[in-house]
DNA sequence: AACTATTTATAAGA
DNA sequence: TTCTTATAAATAGTT
């Protein structure tokens, strides 16, 4: 949000990536003590980093405290993570086994699976012939909108690929040698600097204008 | 932050005290999701209204994973959320283990729901390529699945409209005729029953044998 | 539920 | 990390 807006995706630069995460970390637990106090609400936030490191936050009270309400809240089967039992947990129905979890979570999802069939045939269990008809023209819409989403996302990743390569290129075959020494030494320093790298911001930051024979794209 | 600074303090207005709680909450879980998304951090933030009302985002599999992974973290005495006896975990079979086996249901019905909420809300663009692919395999699954319903359907259809030829056949060339009073009776008597019948059951309760030169239904 | 004037958060650079 | 600063985003007060 400053000196330039930014996808809402990965950030793949190690460094940007931690430098972003130590600030927004702050932010968002900053946040959440505000809403805290300005609305008196009770909150809890836990954070894992990508390497696992836990930072937590309980406006009120501990964050035990905060599950067990939770669990409570969200009439968790699973009983009270305090440590002593209560009467209260023992009056609790008695853990489902696994199993038994696994066979109900199947059943949601098939129940998932109906939901669709009724959202999209109208119709329960049982379908006639024109009822699976428009089924299977309604999925084979929605597969097509997969499919292109899907291919969004992977020309964004053959673009990144592309432009990853095409600076490799210009690095080996000393294109930019002599040029633009600020860039040269950007990339030397590190290797992660080449990733995310694209023409658009070279152009910009660098005034050094970049343009890229297409027939290179084409692999 | 907006119109006037505001004291960091309980909001005593109990409208405009709603109204904050209200926004600041969508900001918060904005700034918690993108936080997840772009430094790839796992965060679960869970809010209690003044009025005991939860909200909650888990931004990686379920809260309930997440309190997990938390208890484990912060070394807790207190052991899984999940598991009644600690040492259940230790019996468990190397290979299977259903925590693992629930966490993967626990996600696929999320992702079910979330691929729900991309075709009706015309997608937020928050999937990204694994999430996608996974979703086209199940519209794949599902699909085939209609197909065979389908299937089942026209083939029950076709069977039926030989059966009925088979039967308009037999009353025009008088195949039946004093070979079945009865049948004929029915036949004549409700043309609806014509429509119905079907050589199974004609055989069965008439005990009439009918063979049906397998060339007719070369249609 | 919108709008918009401000405040706040933060990306990039140092 | 921390500071700075230009800019994006959030939001308080209003309609």
């Amino acid at each position: 949000m400053a000196r330039g807006k930014i996808q809402l995706k990965r950030i793949e630069n190690p460094v940007h990536r931690q430098v972003t995460f130590c600030k927004r970390r702050t932010g968002l637990l900053k946040k959440a003590k505000e809403l805290s106090v300005l609305c008196d609400a009770e909150i809890g936030v836990v954070i894992f980093s990508p390497q696992g490191k836990l930072f937590e936050l309980a406006t009120k009270g501990t964050m035990e405290g905060m599950i067990d309400k939770y669990m409570k809240c969200t009439g968790g089967r699973r009983g009270s993570s305090s440590a002593t039992f209560t009467a209260q947990e023992q009056l609790q129905p008695p853990n489902l086994d696994p199993k038994d979890e696994i066979n109900v979570l199947k059943q949601e999802i098939e129940m998932l699976q109906k939901g669709i069939r009724y959202m999209f045939g109208g119709g329960d269990g049982a379908m006639n012939l024109e009822e699976l008809l428009l089924l299977e023209k309604h999925l084979e819409y929605w597969i097509s909108q997969i499919r292109t989403a899907k291919m969004d996302v992977m020309l964004q990743e053959i673009q990144s690929l592309r432009n990853k390569f095409f600076l490799f290129l210009c690095v080996k075959e000393g294109v930019l040698k002599n040029t633009n020494k600020y860039l040269l030494e950007k990339i030397e320093e590190n290797n992660n600097s080449i990733l995310d790298a694209n023409f658009a911001t070279m152009e910009t930051n660098y005034s050094y204008p970049l343009t890229m024979p297409s027939e290179i794209f084409q692999f």
